[in-house]
DNA sequence: ATATAACCGAGACGGTACGTCAGGTCTTTGA
DNA sequence: TCAAAGACCTGACGTACCGTCTCGGTTATAT
């Protein structure tokens, strides 16, 4: 996850495999426990039953620490097929919902994107890591309402791109300002507002690109 | 702003007026050059000419001291006729863009949401202080849409009032994490495309609630 | 003993005068549990019941916290009047013998001679406060016995201070060595033999300068 | 040097025999760029181009280690015959005043001493591998200057054993005290004071006792 | 005018976490 | 079996900031 391990090193004693694993889930446990400002490598080292040289050895910080550690929990997000646009954007969102419920999430990931506002790497890390690997979603998505004919088939390609780009921020912000900011459920009734809303405008403004 | 001090204290020595702005400067200014996690309260006491003990008399923590100071910067938005409802969305979503683009707000604000997450009252002061204070915009422009005939009037008070919470998350949401995750400029062209499907979807919801 | 309190400080919260003489106790039990090279200045602020920082900001680092706590040992030598120039020498030997004999002064005393090998101003320290400090024994030593017709008069002043200085290196090193390298008690039989060589060489050395 | 191999192992690779000297000159090398207290072992082992686990294998630890390093040091002192008690004494101190102007010698010396206070294996070491090792030096004096008739021949075994440790001591430790401690150059003035000082003193001792 | 009371600056205080470093041990590949 | 490499755990390092406290001194109102 972290480094694509540059110098494969043929000599020297191997790094130990269940650490890493060990350590990002004491890490989920400390934020669910102390949220991310009281979090301290050392805690999380302590309860990795690890040091805390060889946290430093493989995490440059606490940020990309814990930017691995929440990136983990996104990837269970998946997109079942349930036959319209709106049912299938009810279903993710409410996953999504579901996830940012839990406080490892919560308190982790707001916390690695305040701090990378001034950290380009780790606005990078951040991207790579959670964005862009769960912008999957919204072109399957897309995809499935356009085999249906729900939606337009695409026809320029960076049009294509923006178009996902949007989507993404429309999605991800809202679910998260509903969940963090105003910090009400979005619960079954509040995703199919959205997602009526959604849809709604994403049709119309589809017909508006093509007429 | 910050307690409607409770005992209004007849005597000894009133606290300084001046000392109250300089340190909201001084933390602004701190934010600007530290960003959150390197803000320190020492820090911010010194840039405002001030001791440390004056600070912790009028704030409890980091936290309430940058909620006051980022909430400053909201309360210069405003939503200026521009005769429909699209055009007066993308007035006031584009004056959000530029203040979330200024690094005392963008590294501020996530940061005082994530610390939120695990601090009720805080979440309450960033509410009282922040988002309720800028719906007055979502209820302004729909008061605006409706005499134009761009809305339908309301009917139901709880309905209307999930209707602008959602807006607001949609909004606000949107713009936040096109401006802080995906790290995109919200420039006018990017506006003018959320707006399209925001309108959109709006009166389709709108339609769909009437009919 | 450290700082002569360069800028009296009209301001601010004054130090504790206790914490200094704690600290400096603390040092030398924890001298005689541990050793130099196991004391931790941690360990010497929890034992004061002291915070760490409050110990770095009197003493630079455990040399210069060494030096005072192990100085004071020395301070309670004295010269008592035995009535010959042998009998005060011995007089003073068994003293000092008996200070190095305590666990706190061998291991505090040898390390920071050692470490002063590479540090000037902590060798100036050592010297301001120790060395020089006990050469008041053998001043006043030779004034009683010139007093006495022991030891004939000085007439040049550096010759006078190359012998105080020479004396000194022989009392302290043969001592020291007795004690530190080889071991053994400097016991009063090893101090009669030790004290006759010495007298008797000086008293030979004095009659044939003068003569 | 460090242990006589107590098993003389039939099998496997054999140890190599150039690692200790240059580990031995490693660690001297170190001991002047960096003093003891900044030694490392990691350094030295990288100095020698040997792995720690190599040094580890043959010494137990940094003390152990620079006694050793230090102690190649005193070898080359001998007793050149300069036709009088006093002239030979005054050559053997100005050698040893040499080796210990030698920034190697003065920090790993005074150490390894501090560390032997707490350490009776440490300090076992020390005396064989130094002390004793150079008190060979008294005893051919002695001998050279009784065969002369500068001084008396011995009677008593004891009383020999207890002069010549007397010398000793007073003898280094005078002359360490000189270089160490007081930070003077033991240059031949001095010495001369000094020797003259012992000389007259072993005289008329002697004299005391057989008279 | 003179208490009284809360304010102010400065800075020391007891803590906690930081990120680094050295000490020794262990585990790998290779000679 | 030893050697080299390097990861491992432990624990101390010296620094920085926390939030509290103790000073000497300053403004206000309330007598």
């Amino acid at each position: 996850m972290q480094s694509s391990t540059p110098a494969p090193r043929a000599t020297g004693r191997p790094r130990s495999a269940a650490a890493d694993a060990a350590i990002l889930a004491a890490t989920r446990e400390a934020l669910v426990e102390l949220g991310w400002s009281k979090l301290t490598l050392s805690d999380v080292a302590t309860r990795a039953g690890v040091a805390k040289t060889t946290l430093y050895r493989r995490w440059s910080g606490k940020n990309e620490l814990v930017v691995d550690a929440v990136a983990e929990l996104f990837d269970e997000l998946e997109l079942p097929d349930r036959g319209t646009l709106g049912a299938d954007i009810e279903g993710v969102v409410l996953q999504f919902a579901a996830i940012l419920a839990r406080p490892e999430a919560k308190s982790g990931l707001m916390a690695v994107v305040a701090e990378s506002t001034r950290d380009e790497a780790l606005r990078e890390r951040i991207r790579a890591s959670i964005v862009d690997r769960q912008k999957r979603l919204v072109l399957e998505g897309r995809s499935r309402a356009q085999a249906r004919g729900e939606l337009p088939p695409e026809t320029d390609e960076s049009e294509s791109s923006r178009t996902v780009d949007l989507i993404f921020d429309v999605v991800a912000g809202a679910v998260v300002h509903r969940c963090l900011v105003s910090a009400e459920p979005a619960d079954e009734e509040w995703v199919r507002s959205f997602t009526t809303v959604l849809v709604a405008g994403l049709a119309a403004a589809g017909n508006d690109r093509v007429s």
